[in-house]
This record gives C-alpha cells, sequence and structure tokens, in this order.
DNA sequence: ACGCTTGCGTTCATTCTGTTCACCCCCGGG
DNA sequence: CCCGGGGGTGAACAGAATGAACGCAAGCGT
C-alpha cells in the first residue's frame, strides 16, 4: 500500500510547517505540498486532477475564503478527495455543516500530537480497508469502515495509569499556570496522584514544567499544557 | 426537541412504503414526503428550501439520475442537509465516494429494521449533541459526536446477560452515585455480576462512570445512570 | 553564610478493581 | 432416567490506582 498523499492548507505560515512537520512523523504520510490559501489550494488539486492528493489537512479561517465553502467548491467540481478539517472554529453549526460535506474528522486547534496522529491513523485504517476494488459482503462490512474513520479516540496509557483521572486533571489543569497542589485540591483528588497525571503529561510532551519564583520556601512547579 | 424530518427517496414504489412504515415505526422521526425519482428529490429540496427536511433515506439506484449526483447537487447548492443512503450498491467506490460527500450513514439492501432503526437512533443522538447553539468546549466533545454518528453498531443485549437481571440492576442504580459493591449489596447480586451488568450500561451509553477519591487505596468507580 | 520555610519527590500500605474459573441450574437428547 | 452442553453466577486471586507519611531539596531572609 502506498503512501498517502497529503495537501497542507494553512495561511499561517509556521503552523503550516508544524502541520506538515507533525503529518511526516507519522509513518505512511508524505506531505505533497503546502498551500496558504483557498484559491492555491484549489488551484493545486485541479492541477493534479485530484488524483495525486489523498487527503487535505485544511483549516477553516483563510484568508480569501472559508474553508467550508473549499469543501463545498471540490464536492461541485465532483472530487472525492477526503478532507481533515483543522481549524479553531469551536461553533457546532460549522461542526454540522462539516459533517455534512464529508470531512473525515475534525480536529481542533490547538491540538496535541497524539490527537493528531489518533486522525491520520484512523484514515490511513479506514482507507486500508476501502481502497480495495472489491465489493462490500455484509452491513457489518460498512459498519466497521464508518467505525474506524469516527470511532472514539483510542490512547494506551502506562499502567498505573487511569483514563477518566487523567481526564480529569486535564479538564481541572486548564490553560494551566498550576501546580500539582493545586490541581489537586481544584479536582478533589491527591497531590500526589495530580503530580503522577501531570508528570505523565510532560513525558508524553502533553504539557510542560516550569518552576513558581518568588515566595519564601522551595518554589513549586507550574504545569502548563502543550 | 422536535422530531427528525424525513424524506424518503426510493423508486420502487413498494419499497418506498415500507421505508416510510420503518421510519414512522421509529419514535422521534416523521417522514414529510416520499418521492421517487431525483428530479422530485431536488424539487422537494429545494422547493422547502431545505429547511423542512432534516434527513434524507435516499436510494442510489434512481431511474433519471445517481444518487451520488444528487448528493453533489445538494452540496453545489449549499444545502447540509443530512443524508442516510439506502442502497444495494456494495462498490467500495461507491461508498467512499459517499463518505466523502457526507452521508451519515450508508445501509445496504435488504435490511432488518433493528439495523435501520440503529442508524436512525444514531443519527438522532449526534443531532441532539449537534443541534445546541453553542460551541464545543473540548476535542473529547467532538470526538464524541462523531463516534455517535459513526461508532460500532448497537449490539442487543449480549450473550451472558439477563434481561431480569438487567432491571434489578437498573432498579438499584436509582439516581446514581453507587459502586458495583454497594449495587451488589443492594440487590443481593454479587458484586462481579453488578458490576458486568453496570459495564454493560456504560457500553451502552446507558452509564457513566466516575472514579471517587479522598480515601487511599484504589479509588472505586461510581456508576451513574445516562 | 546559615538556618527557615515550604513544597517536592518517593515509598509503601491500603483498598477496590478486573478476571478467571469452577459451580449450578435448566433444557434437550439419548 | 441419566448425561451433556450452554448460559448465568459468584469465590478467589492477582494486581492496579490511590493517598499518608517522610526525608530532602531549593529559594528566601537575616
Amino acid at each position: 500500500m502506498s503512501d498517502v498523499r497529503v495537501l497542507v492548507v494553512e495561511d499561517e505560515p509556521l503552523l503550516a510547517e508544524a502541520h506538515k512537520a507533525y503529518t511526516e512523523r507519522v509513518p505512511g504520510f508524505v506531505v505533497v505540498g503546502v498551500v496558504h490559501t483557498a484559491r492555491d489550494a484549489m488551484a493545486a488539486l485541479r492541477q493534479r486532477g485530484g488524483a495525486d492528493v489523498d487527503l487535505v489537512l485544511l483549516d477553516f479561517r483563510l484568508p480569501d475564503l472559508h474553508g467550508l465553502d473549499v469543501c463545498r467548491a471540490l464536492r461541485a467540481a465532483g472530487s472525492s478527495v477526503d478532507v481533515l478539517a483543522v481549524t479553531s472554529a469551536r461553533d457546532l453549526a460549522v461542526v454540522r455543516t462539516a459533517v455534512s460535506l464529508g470531512v473525515t474528522h475534525y480536529l481542533l486547534k490547538p491540538f496535541t500530537f497524539a490527537a493528531f496522529r489518533d486522525k491520520l491513523e484512523r484514515y490511513a485504517e479506514y482507507r486500508r480497508q476501502a481502497l480495495a476494488d472489491g465489493e462490500v459482503a455484509a452491513q457489518h462490512e460498512v459498519d466497521r469502515m464508518f467505525a474506524t474513520l469516527r470511532g472514539a479516540a483510542r490512547h494506551t496509557l502506562p499502567k498505573g495509569l487511569d483514563e477518566q483521572t487523567l481526564h480529569t486533571v486535564l479538564a481541572a489543569l486548564g490553560d494551566g499556570g498550576l501546580s500539582a497542589t493545586e490541581v489537586g485540591r481544584r479536582t478533589g483528588i491527591s497531590r500526589v496522584t495530580a503530580r503522577r497525571y501531570l508528570e505523565y503529561l510532560v513525558s508524553a510532551d502533553r504539557a510542560v514544567r516550569a518552576p513558581r519564583y518568588g515566595t519564601p520556601g522551595r518554589p513549586e512547579v507550574e504545569y502548563r499544557p502543550v
């Protein structure tokens, strides 16, 4: 099975490079282009006849057109290229419309590499199932394809850590700037446990630590997401 | 929440009636029209401005146009009406294209009522989450919406579980906030069995789990309905 | 410098979880 | 009537996740 060819569409140059780098960290994916406007995106897809791009990482906030309009134009032109929405737009109306236009998934900015990889790996798996030229025999095969693409996010935690607790800690952490003690107080979890999860987040590159000086006593350690 | 208004598109008159009857057997759904051609379908959707139809049950093999072309036309016209593909087309290429055009799901003919109801109920649940005018706070909320729409087909009561016991457990659970041990004590059922049923409820999205912190030792798990 | 003050980092007992496997009950066939 | 199988249950067990306790580390103030 050949690599998935990805077109990155993102107006902010730094982010565009970041998305490209992220994509290429996922095995089986290769970036075939980076563009910064809706016009360039549609030109790139038309020029190649759509045959050279399998997946578009599409930012929705573009300088010339909204990403949703790009999708609509693609569908109207008969393209069935797959689209992964990558955007900070949190409106449910936008999500609904994106779903109706067939985006494979919808990734909220800012995102962690883990979340990004999850979406890409799902897509790769869906593609493996869908790309065969054959036919499906039964409903459950179709069901499995749909579920692969859209099913709940999965990630494996090290032993001793619990999924639920991790979510609680992440929620309490919010925008960051909290010590383990503070996270513990907010969640009802003990400091020791809170710290355990915060340190895991650091080790998974999903949070960073920074000392908080200025007060007497040993400095506290602040945690901050991503 | 108002009913989901459904337009049935199916060229075979008997099947069209059957789909209508099936739809109306599912609570929360109402059929607002039955048409037999692509032309009539598009006319019905244009005439109502799309505002009166929430979901289209779309057969793909129509006398005048292919269902995929109907989808494309709808998207090109800016409609974001939701589409449930109902077809005997088993080509993976068709499935792929349908996904890219944003069909909510893909139901192979012939189908059982259970399979049909599953797809409709998923859609209703997705709609309940998506229709609020608010915004999503976090990635996992979006994930949950996508998973609701597309997740693995809902299973009936799995083997090893008993309807009677399930009711007992549900009754004992009450408003929730009980651990498996506590449910066991209340019902006279062993913790292991109580847990088996509670976990089933969680997997069927009829209950949620939350850890109970604060005491030393491994935390208990509280179950809470809905 | 030197202690003071405060929180960090770690260890380990504690408690409940998740799973396995033997049992029991019911049914259907020989 | 006895035997065999499959579904549903619970006793026992291995271990997973938490928090109390404690000693030490790291700035601050004098």
